[in-house]
This record gives structure tokens, sequence and C-alpha cells, in this order.
DNA sequence: TTTCGTTGTTCTTGTGTTAGTATAACGCCA
DNA sequence: TGGCGTTATACTAACACAAGAACAACGAAA
């Protein structure tokens, strides 16, 4: 029996970021390319497009900078604030989950 | 901006417990009824069984007693194991909730 | 000017989940 | 015995969500 935990952040009430946008922004950013980053992790283009924006409409500013064009057709890449959200979130989530795995472990050691 | 989390219970990565079970659970507690629970909740009460009996076949013991028939058509309660379930989920939900509300404000507190 | 792989956008299609319905069994009481 | 409000279970309809297709625009290079 082990502990699973999720964390996501909204406004008032609307999702705004949590781990899949994350992890998508993340591979975004390794990859260069939102379409790239959408097959590797087999979501559609149209879903992998529609988290982002999402996101970027919810917080207000963008996440993503793209172009369009040129040989290699083109790309997406991150902006200054979604590496800092991405960077923020990720050491947030990485401390947030050993501490309640050490506190599920207390409450639940004779389960 | 607010930070929202859920922590749940698993198995070989199936879920087993979590919040939704556990509210459900108390309100068959408060009300004597798996139907009065579920119509309260405005949901089916075929989707409300299938919680519990999902539950409890994952977990491999029962969560609740039922008795159909009688007066008053019978009714659903908690065994003792449920009771002690519900009570160290909640414990240990609020727990983590602070913590980890504390430990957002921390990484988020310029955000 | 053509080719290429992106982004951006809309629409249709398929799939999985949930609600809702139907039906039987139960047991107390009038 | 008949009525009632539960539990228990199966089946069907409706809805939400994701995939995928389709198509235009873009811009560098051949």
């Amino acid at each position: 029996m082990k502990l699973e935990s999720r964390f996501w952040m909204t406004v008032d009430g609307k999702k705004v970021f949590g781990k899949g946008p994350c992890i998508l922004l993340k591979n975004i950013d390794r990859l260069g390319s939102l379409n790239k980053a959408a097959r590797e992790m087999n979501m559609s283009y149209s879903k992998a497009w529609s988290i982002i924006h999402g996101a970027e409409r919810a917080l207000g500013y963008a996440l993503v900078e793209t172009k369009s064009g040129g040989l290699d057709g083109g790309g997406s890449f991150l902006t200054v604030e979604a590496k800092r959200l991405v960077r923020a979130y990720e050491e947030f989530s990485k401390e947030a989950e050993e501490l309640v795995n050490k506190l599920y472990e207390d409450y639940f050691k004779d389960f």
C-alpha cells in the first residue's frame, strides 16, 4: 500500500498549472518543438497545444515563444517565466512529495 | 493563485482509497444508508456502490455492512475497519494539506 | 518557386466514464 | 399478504474528453 499525491495550482477554482503541463513544458524545452514533445508523450498535437494555451490564458502570460517556417519548420521555446515556473513547481513538488510520504508512514505504519 | 492537493492510496498502481471514497463513507456513516448518501451527494446509486465495492475488493476487506428489508428498508453501516481507515485518512490528509500549503507559500511567495 | 516541418485552428470520430433506468430480493409491519 | 425503502446488479443512453484528420500560414534553403 503506497501513497500517491498530486499538486496543482488554481485561480478561483480553475486548474492553472500542474504536473502534466510541467512535464510537457520540460519536454518542449528539451526538444525545441511542441510537435515533437507531443509525439514523444503519445499525445495529440491539438491536446498539447490546448494544455499550453489553456495554462497561458489562466496565468495571464506566455509560456512558450513559437516560430514557424524555415528549414527546420520552426519550433517552440520556453519563456523565462515558464522556466522559472517549471523550476519552482519541480522543486516544490519534489519536496512536498517527500514530506507527505514521511507523514503517511507515520499515520499508516500499522495498516 | 492557490494550491490544491490530492492524496490517495494505491496497491500496485491501482487506486484503492482516497478523498472521494472517504467522504462517501462518512456520509454513509452519518445517514445510515448508501442510497441517501449518494442522493445527497448528487451521485447515482450505482456509482456510489461501485466506489465502495471497488475499494473493498482492492483492500481485501469489507467497509460496509448492509441490511435490506424491514420497516425502514434497511441500510448500510461502516465496519470498524472502515471507521479506522476514515479516521486515519482524514487526520493524515488534513495535516498533509497544511504542511504542503506552508511549503507552497515558501516556494511561490514571490509569484 | 517549390519543398519541408513546424505552428495554429477547426471539426469529426471514437472511446470510456457516468447517469439513469429497470428489476429482483429482502424483511418488518399493518 | 401487500406495501415500503432499502440493497444488489445489469443494461442502456448520454456526455465528456481525446485522437486524429484536414488545411492554411510561415520562412529558410535548394
